[in-house]
RNA sequence: UGGCCUAUGGUGUAAUUGGUAACACAGCUGAUUUUGGUUCAGUCGUUCAAGGUUCGAGUCCUUGUAGGCCAACCA
């Protein structure tokens, strides 16, 4: 097997130029620096393969760190929830970190920059330092506070710790630049005050750190080498590099951080804001609704990690604007579910056929195939007998040619069984039919080595025995927006772009091997799609939810 | 009347750093098949524009154009 020459993104490129310009190997060091404000979803997905990437193949340390500076939005539960998806994925942190645990370090740091003249507290209220603030296009001003004794700074800066003032009375301000064309650099607001309870620390702080004092340093402080981040951080990038140069010891490693492109996926949305208010307001049941683009929806869905995993490296990592399109995940799973997923039959909309040559009393346990995928291929035991359901849509009543399936007067292979033959069939009041009945040749057993068993017929169908069949209910799922970019409609609200099918649940009939299937486990209903046992199941209620479908070319013909 | 970033088939990403534009998905043909699945073979189609440097430009320079981001005591 010759190796493959792996060609290299952009962020692979900056780290092996460091490397040649002697930043040694040993001192790389990653971190996936999530917020613990809501559940993580497929885009995160691609900065923990990327992070955690690094790690392997650089055979570095990454650390898990939670960037928890705002106490009004975190909570324990979502950083239980990113734990448990980072871990699914696959993958294992150095350290398990929070920006929280620094809070005391980036105390004594801004005390310093207080003594050095380069931060001062400033007493005005939020609105009058946005006035100050200017423009993109026009500078700001300078807050009258900004030349205040440094005892003085010290001293209110206490105060703010020690709990003296309501929340918005004074906050902490670097001295930077109020004219600097990057708005970021106009005396940015280091330290804010918030009597909030904090899932760490409690009610030990009353002032809090803001991003991005908090954000470099935390990584400084970790030794991270390489630090990355979406796009929209790329101008706070002047700003870390300044907080950066307070405290920075040539001695140390020193962080460098670069943005990538987020990446959107198709006929979905990826924010945090957005998926918070899907699950908020209903549109959805939970943050793993299997709609969701979440890692715990698709967990819920039926996603393999290894299919997430590809999909991220398929997909790549790079600078520019991009929207990614749904099938290239369908694509992913499918090829990672073909290879592992056991086969099964189950009907989801049935109708009933009589074999009317089949003894009443009839009952085989034929040997079905479990995955002709396997290197060795196995076997289990499928009951056959008189009365069977197969889909409604394969049976008409007359079709042309390139209908391989079941019509009057015409053959199919039940799949792992018998070649029938439809002879007539039962309606009801309404011309639907009800039944439909068939003769079968006994000499055509799959498996049986008779010639009539190596018969050619087009079709073969999937089908469960009505006497043994195991009632399921199905979940099947279609895409949550029925746009492709929901949320890039200007003078839209992204809601209104709400699939109101994506979901639809029907009772099936499953073939009853199945009646022991556990949560999470996936299978391929063949001829249909790749289903997973979801965790609503109970001992006197199956439940499947639709991962995703086969490929359909006769469905695309037929649309035609 | 600012600053920063980006522009490669329908989509996503590459191109040994200036040397034949390729890979995957999607689409389309056909073959195989006891899943209209899988697999296999084939096919369609690409460097934002205009100048410049060069024997040679997707890559470098200039000027445009288009898109994204920046005025939260969010991250």
């Amino acid at each position: 097997m010759s190796e493959e020459k792996k060609s290299l993104n952009f962020i692979e490129h900056i780290i092996e130029e460091d490397l040649r310009n002697g930043f040694s190997t040993d001192d790389l060091r990653f971190r996936f620096p999530p917020e613990p404000n809501g559940y993580l979803h497929i885009g995160h997905a691609s900065s923990i393969c990327l992070n955690f990437g690094l790690g392997l193949t650089y055979n570095a340390p990454v650390n898990l760190r939670f960037d928890d500076t705002n106490p009004e939005k975190e909570e324990q539960e979502y950083v239980d929830a990113i734990k448990r998806d980072v871990s699914w994925l696959g993958f294992e942190w150095n350290h398990e970190c929070y920006a929280s645990d620094y809070f005391p370090h980036l105390y004594e740091w801004a005390v310093e920059l207080i003594k050095q003249g380069k931060a001062y507290v400033d007493s005005q209220s939020s609105e009058e330092i946005a006035a100050q603030k200017g423009t993109p296009t026009t500078p700001g001003k300078e807050s009258p506070y900004r030349n205040r004794l440094i005892e003085d700074n010290l001293d209110l800066f206490e105060r703010m710790k020690n709990g003296e003032f309501e929340a918005g009375d004074q906050v902490l301000r670097a001295k930077i630049d109020m004219t600097s064309s990057n708005m970021l650099m106009r005396d940015p607001i280091m330290y804010r005050i918030m009597h909030k309870y904090h899932h760490r620390t409690a009610n030990n702080w009353c002032i809090y750190p803001m991003y991005d004092w908090t954000h470099g340093e935390s990584d400084y402080l970790e030794q991270v080498s390489h630090s990355f981040c979406t796009l929209e951080f790329a101008m706070h990038r002047e700003l870390y590099d300044w907080f950066l140069d307070q405290v920075y010891d040539s001695e140390k490693i020193r962080p460098k951080q670069r943005e990538f492109a987020r990446r959107n996926l198709s006929h979905t949305v990826v924010s945090k804001r957005k998926l918070l208010q899907l699950v908020k307001e209903g549109h959805v049941t939970a943050w793993d609704d299997p709609r969701m683009p979440t890692i715990s929806g698709l967990r819920r869905r039926g996603y393999t990690p290894n299919s997430i995993r590809n999909f991220a490296d398929t997909i790549g990592i790079a600078k520019r604007e991009n929207l990614i399109d749904v099938s290239l995940l369908e694509f992913c799973v499918r090829e990672d579910l073909n290879k592992i997923a056991p086969r099964v039959m189950g009907v989801l909309d049935p109708v009933k056929v009589v074999i009317t040559n089949y003894p009443e009393d009839g009952e085989e346990w034929l040997d079905a195939e479990n995955n002709p995928e396997d290197e060795v291929m196995t076997y289990r035991k499928v009951p056959f007998s008189r009365e069977l359901y197969i889909e409604k849509e394969d049976f008409r009543e007359e079709a042309n040619r390139k209908f391989f399936r079941l019509k009057l007067g015409g053959e199919v292979r039940l799949k792992n069984a018998y070649i029938i033959k439809a002879e007539s069939c039962v309606k009801d009041e309404n011309g639907n039919v009800t039944e439909i009945h068939c003769t079968y040749d006994e000499d055509s057993r799959s498996g049986s080595g008779t010639e009539a068993s190596m018969r050619k017929v087009k079709g073969t169908l999937h089908w469960v025995s009505v006497a043994h069949a195991q009632e399921a209910e199905i979940r099947i799922y279609d895409r949550l927006f029925a746009d492709a970019a929901p949320d890039s409609h200007k003078d839209k609200n992204f809601l209104e772009f709400i699939n109101p099918d994506s979901l639809q649940v029907v009772t099936g009939y499953v073939e009853p091997s199945l009646a022991s299937a556990k949560v999470g486990e996936r299978f391929q209903f063949q001829r249909i799609g790749y289903f997973c046992v979801d965790k609503d199941t109970t001992n006197d209620q199956l439940v499947f939810n639709k991962t995703v479908g086969l490929r359909d070319t006769w469905a695309k013909l037929e649309s035609k």
